[in-house]
DNA sequence: TTGTACGCGTTATCAA
DNA sequence: TTGATAACGCGTACAA
């Protein structure tokens, strides 16, 4: 099999002073017209065509690790997740967001550079801590609740520009960026109330996720506002409380419209759409049901679910943006919500007049 | 909305001399301790411990620049990919291959940078510099055939480390790793004729691309290799060409096995699953299908089809390799060849006894 | 065992 | 209009 050697001249590489040499100017001289001249400083036409010409007879190109030096900047936004950016199994956790990320990081001149928290490197020598390591780049962003607060927190007070994908209140001074899930929960409670609906449930589990009181904020808010009733569940095993009798109850009690959070497992949801078939139900036609949020890939066959959608792209995008107002203007709004939108679905329909 | 600001004292990262500062020494000796003391100096373990616990104090992080320019040398592997590395369009991205890059550079103590080439870079746009922001990093590997080749041989001639995953004849002394496609289109020929086919023909497009004439080189060589004979189709117009009329004739012909190249539109793949149901046949009852590749994921319900898969991840894996030896022993072979996995699938069966 | 001095290639501030 | 000169942060002979 054949070899690639590398040419031993790396040295060979042309700088600045070459082609100053070339050129017969000095070094500054070249930096000047080949970095355009911004400061807006006058010089010879005369003096600027030869630098240009010997540029690109030596075929020079600057280097990116001293431009970036002197520039005290390296045009790098990290991107860290404590999970790994790139699961074997669950293929499309960060997909999403990521697209949005770089989207908008290309848009801005920006490169990404990935870190992986659970990655277990080999103990280099004086290797910074897993979360210091992000200080290489000009500024991070953190995905996931799983960020060590602490570190982070020892990270954003020595002014580290850092955004946190997802709400993250416990730190005063972290800026993040999170869907608004109250508004978003909010809209499907008034949509089941246009659609005749006078009580609604929602199926909430146990897990005491931020994303998850927001969405009881945005329900319980929605119901002053629409002069609905209702109450909220927290189901520790959701598929044990959640079962066919529980819902024939409900319906004895009035209650033709169901609401699960989604989670990780969406057991709420799972658990409600199985009580239902339990109770030898179907929705829309008997009652109405809804997720807030995506249903999980393997339930994709079945009827789409009246909901809404986090436009995970936009969240990583909306992301960005706040992180770059923090690196040029060393300030940033802190929470910028992104609104979700609404899924019109197949599972809720008008409520059954009494 | 709240604002979030940088603290403006802390602005700016900690970098060796305060670490040095703060542990009660030089520079220098933090440099020593940090970088892991390659030349083997004695140190005083009390020095190492104030410096480490210095650093830890202060987040000490590398600045990349710096060490590139002072050491030739950050520990970084660039990923450059001229289209989006994560495009809407999922269906070409290179996320697979990406998972087997991280899980190597990582176990080799590399962390990642992505480039972006994209044409929507508004200050890089057409700029002869895009490629050479790559150099930032150690060494990079280029994904796809549209990197543009002039920028990318002038950094290979001079000495920069570059792998291309996916092969590239077209630049001498240019490393890259590619998947054995000759050698998997090869072996599902030989499974073809195992099954006691003894006609097959493959339905490529006019694609030029380098990975099809690999295919159409194993396809021939294991014609020869098991006596079988065959043709090769090549199909400007696919949907148009490969019709039920067409196989209906090729059955009258004797042929009862029928192999379509992957693409990025799967084409021909598609052609021929329709064409053979325009004839009012099924394989693998009637006629044996194979697809040289995987199928596009709008495909995913239909019965697998038989065929190889490219092993993406162990693609990335192979490319980082390639590029480490390169770092390391300043040259590698220059074409790894990755093998790729043959899918029994179920459209390839027993071929009728004529 | 630790510190001094210098160079890496670039940008920026001043003098000339 | 141009050219010395000094950072930028880090690695490393060499000296102490």
């Amino acid at each position: 099999m054949a070899e690639i050697r590398l040419p031993k001249a790396r040295r060979g590489r042309p700088r600045q002073a070459e082609v100053a040499r070339l050129a017969g100017v000095s070094q500054t001289t070249v930096s000047l017209v080949l970095s355009g001249n911004k400061q807006g400083i006058a010089l010879h036409p005369d003096t600027r065509a030869r630098v240009l010409q010997a540029a690109r007879q030596l075929g020079y190109a600057p280097d990116p690790a001293a431009q970036r030096l002197a520039a005290a900047r390296n045009d790098l936004l990290g991107v860290f997740s404590f999970t790994a950016t790139f699961p074997t199994d669950v293929a499309h956790s960060y997909y999403p967001i990521l697209v949005g990320v770089e989207q908008e990081a290309v848009a801005r001149g920006y490169d990404l550079v990935l870190f992986t928290g659970s990655s277990s490197a080999p103990a280099r020598a004086g290797r910074a801590d897993a979360l210091d390591r992000v200080r290489l780049a000009d500024g991070c962003l953190f995905l996931g609740r799983h960020v060590p607060a602490d570190e982070l927190r020892r990270l954003v007070e020595q002014g580290y520009p850092a955004v946190h994908i997802g709400r993250r209140d416990e730190l005063d001074s972290l800026a993040w960026v999170g869907a608004d899930y109250a508004e978003a929960t909010a809209e499907v409670v008034r949509r089941l109330a246009a659609l005749g609906h006078r009580h609604v449930v929602l199926v909430c589990e146990t897990d005491e996720a931020l994303a998850s009181t927001d969405r009881e904020r945005g329900f319980r808010g929605a119901l002053a506002q629409t002069g609905l009733t209702g109450e909220v569940v927290r189901a520790a095993d959701p598929a044990a409380e959640i079962t066919g009798e529980w819902v024939r109850s409900q319906l004895a009690a009035g209650v033709r419209a169901f609401v699960a959070e989604e989670t990780d497992t969406c057991a709420a949801w799972r658990a409600l759409l199985t009580a239902v078939e339990d109770a030898g139900l179907t929705a829309p036609a008997d009652l109405s049901l809804a997720l807030l949020g995506a249903p999980p890939a393997d339930l994709a066959h079945l009827p789409e679910p009246t909901g809404f959608d986090v436009p995970k792209a936009e969240l990583g995008a909306a992301a960005v943006r706040t992180l770059t107002a923090l690196l040029t203007a060393g300030a940033a709004d802190c929470s910028p919500l992104v609104p979700c939108e609404f899924r019109p679905g197949r599972t809720a329909g008008p409520a059954p007049h009494p």
